[in-house]
DNA sequence: GTCTATACTTTGATAGAC
DNA sequence: GTCTATCAAAGTATAGAC
């Protein structure tokens, strides 16, 4: 059984494959160029991932596991509920520093085959994040959690893709504001 | 120079390829499929279209007319500015019954080169709209127009986005909602 | 002359062999 | 790491039908 050569080689693969796959696309970055980046042979990358495909699910995995350590770092700073939800949104905002959005959502529109592995993970995870929202905007004195947690989800998809294209910045005010907004209405439509 | 043989011949490999592009993504589409699609030959299309990148730009602009038509078409059925911008999301959930969101932002993702006329094009596309909703709000006695557009322009945004992993129903309802409440809020702001 | 259908060239990708 | 097999796609050219 042949022994990792080096240990933080995943990782190292993973670190290039993940710079190039969010700046150009997935679609439009070969494994030739990866193996390149990383400066080691074929057959290390694919022992570590078999194909094409794998590499790109272990992409995802690691983007949605910055999305988990985001919510936990969040949920461990804040204690109001409500705050928890505006401060994600925020947090959005500052993953995304460059102009290209959510590896995720992108990868997922590279994907439209519902049979496609990287089809399937990416909608699992918005289908887990839903879940997760609801489930905090439920710990919130709200009127309507499920629907204050579908609008806060709206909120943080449109400041993805807003942000993509009309720039960070005016996108991000917009949906922290928004946030903001739609939580106090919330909770103010309770007090009623 | 030569004519056109038929006068429906560019639609009518337009709808063809429209249907494909929606479906499958642009990338996954390749031209044969189109011209099987169409039932004509390679000359055809190649006349029509000289290249695949021609195609998209026309398939692009094809569907920023589209919303140009919804946009019109809602202007002179409601009166009130601030029920248009409310009534234009709603036509945005009823313009995507499949489950794969807005054929501009999904290309706009498929191709993230800058220099791209797919990109750019699209790229375009969401300035004007942006602007154009911008317009809409200042016609509203709210507080804030800008920030209005741009709220309701994050909620289509959003609406495309979760609509295609969620669901239109869903994700329709969660839109409609929050523009009533955004737009509501923004005009009360004024009185004060 | 205009359209269909097919063959061909080039390019670039994945993936495996050594 | 290099070299190669395989395959798919864009675009061109050509042969032939109405």
């Amino acid at each position: 059984m042949p022994r990792k050569p080096a240990p933080g080689t995943r990782e190292r693969i993973l670190d290039v494959a993940a710079d190039l796959f969010d700046r150009r696309g997935v679609h439009a970055v070969g494994m030739q160029q990866i193996i390149d980046g990383v400066g080691c042979g074929k057959q290390l990358l694919y022992r570590e991932f078999p194909s094409k495909d794998h590499l790109v699910v272990a992409y995802l995995e690691r983007s949605a596991q910055a999305w988990a350590s985001t919510l936990a770092r969040v949920c461990a700073t804040v204690d109001a509920p409500e705050d928890q939800l505006v401060e994600l949104v925020r947090a959005v905002q500052g993953m995304a520093p460059n102009t290209r959005g959510c590896p995720l959502r992108n990868t997922h529109a590279e994907f439209p085959d519902p049979g496609h592995p990287a089809h399937q993970v990416s909608l699992k995870h918005f289908q887990d994040v839903r879940e997760q929202l609801r489930e905090l905007a439920r710990r919130t004195p709200a009127a309507h959690p499920d629907r204050l947690g579908d609008r806060i989800m709206l909120i943080i998809d449109g400041l993805y893709v807003s942000g993509s294209t009309l720039g960070p910045t005016g996108a991000g005010a917009t949906a922290v504001g928004l946030a903001q907004d739609v939580v106090r209405a919330e909770i103010a439509a309770q007090a009623v």
